[in-house]
RNA sequence: GGAAAUAUUGAGCAAUUGGUUGGCUCACCAGACUGUAAAUCUGGCCUCUUAGGAGCUUGUAGGUUCGAAUCCUUCUAUUUCCA
């Protein structure tokens, strides 16, 4: 992987860099669309890649090793033939389900069990066998096999929970030192920052990240229900310590707001489920603040969707109609959302990088935030 | 013309056969959703409300009873059957 830094904000620490993978260029800032399942749900591969075009997707580890299973990812020759994506796809590592399905699940120094959602069956991750499932399953960026503390979380647990983070990491590097590529192309694995909401924590936390020196580093355990203002806090405690010429991955954020946010903040990669499921639920996020796509004031709204024209179907579909398809529960209502939530969050990162690149980010994002901070 | 059955909120049903229904599903109206157990979940949905409550309610008008959606009678409407 080679990460170059084109260029720093001057009033904030927002940058914009390239991110060379076998898979391609990703420019950064970047939102990475979520398809847990290999699916970024309910988008063709055509709609993904030209008219939504992002960089890199996201798959997760633990969902893909119950279904379709390792062995058909492997039979497949990989992720990336499997669903037929030949750009970058980044694997998160189960860290996240060890918070998401806490109800399911046994946490102890070895690994975690779970009680799998599907069947009720047991499973262990370790970060051993985290590490050669994602090589099997052949995303260009791996992550660390973490715990994602849950918020609130008390001081105690998340000092704890921090270290045995930092000892799992320990372990994924030697394992995955020790364990062959799959594929006839390179990974690069990216550590995880915890420490909850607590700055000594997320210091400590990131100080000992950096002394890994990967070729990236995310931040884990925010967007967790937290008020954004504590994440914000988190995110400037951590970047002002992980090394600058390495892309920082803030995992799970966020809204549009977030994001800019915490480009400001020195971010360089997001992803989030935010504009595929509530797409799918009938949100719809704009420059000017979020529709409800299902609220009865748009039953005979014919304008546009959206008037910008990021994505086609902004354009080809009225607000009445949309609202139309949700009603009847129609499922292309849901992926016309999709379409269009994803397109925006692509535009904006893009417009992000612009501005970044043009010199004037800061009053950018100050104007968007306040004009996208508005319910329509 | 005769006989029978039925009538509960916008719709469809239920209510331990006389024991406190404003109960369920759908529809509708809102809200939520942040490294996806999510095409999901939560709330509202007779009226008023100062949000704690208050009031009215089982087609209609009476009756029996301590007590009626439930039993009896009147009328109305709908459905089925017989002529």
């Amino acid at each position: 992987m080679q990460f170059k830094l084109e260029s720093t904000d001057v009033a904030s620490q927002a940058r914009a860099g390239t991110i060379t993978l076998d898979h391609g260029t990703i420019e950064t800032p970047i939102f990475m669309p979520v398809g847990t399942v290999a699916t970024v749900k309910g988008v063709h591969q055509r709609e993904l890649k030209e008219d939504i075009n992002p960089d890199v997707i996201l798959g997760n580890t633990y969902h893909l090793y119950l279904r379709p299973g390792v062995p058909i990812l492997e039979k497949a020759g990989g992720i990336h033939k499997f669903m037929n994506w030949d750009r970058n796809i980044l694997t998160d590592s189960g860290g996240y389900q060890v918070y998401s399905l806490s109800s399911n699940r046994k946490i102890k120094e070895e690994g975690v069990k779970f009680k799998s959602h599907i069947d009720g069956s047991y499973h262990v991750f370790t970060p051993e066998n985290v590490m050669e499932i994602q090589r099997s399953i052949g995303a260009d960026i791996i992550m660390a096999f973490d715990e994602c503390t849950p918020y609130p979380c008390d001081y105690k647990y998340a000092k704890r929970s921090m270290h045995m983070t930092h000892r799992w990491l320990n372990r994924c590097i030697n394992h995955l030192e020790k364990t062959p590529l799959k594929y006839d192309y390179n990974q690069t694995f990216f550590p995880i920052v915890q420490g909850s909401t607590y700055k000594d924590l997320r210091k400590q936390s990131a100080e000992y990240i950096a002394s890994v020196g990967a070729e990236g580093n995310a931040i884990g355990g925010l967007s967790v229900g937290e008020p954004a203002e504590e994440m914000y806090e988190m995110t400037e405690v951590v970047t002002a310590i992980l090394p600058k010429d390495k892309p920082r991955y803030l995992m799970g954020v966020g809204t549009p707001i977030n994001i800019l946010e915490n480009i400001a903040l020195g971010i360089d990669m997001f992803d989030c489920v935010m504009p595929t499921r509530n797409g799918r639920n009938g949100m719809l996020f704009t420059a000017h603040g979020t529709i409800n796509i299902k609220n009865k004031k748009w039953e005979d709204d014919f304008s546009e969707i959206d008037e910008m024209n990021i994505t086609w179907v902004d354009t080809a579909y009225s607000k009445a109609y949309l609202r139309h398809l949700f009603t009847v529960n129609e499922m292309l209502g849901r992926q016309i959302a999709t379409i269009h939530n994803l397109g925006f969050y692509l535009w904006l990162v893009r417009e992000a990088r612009k501005h970044i690149l043009a010199g004037d980010f800061s009053t950018w994002k100050n104007m968007m935030v306040k004009q996208m901070d508005k319910r329509l």
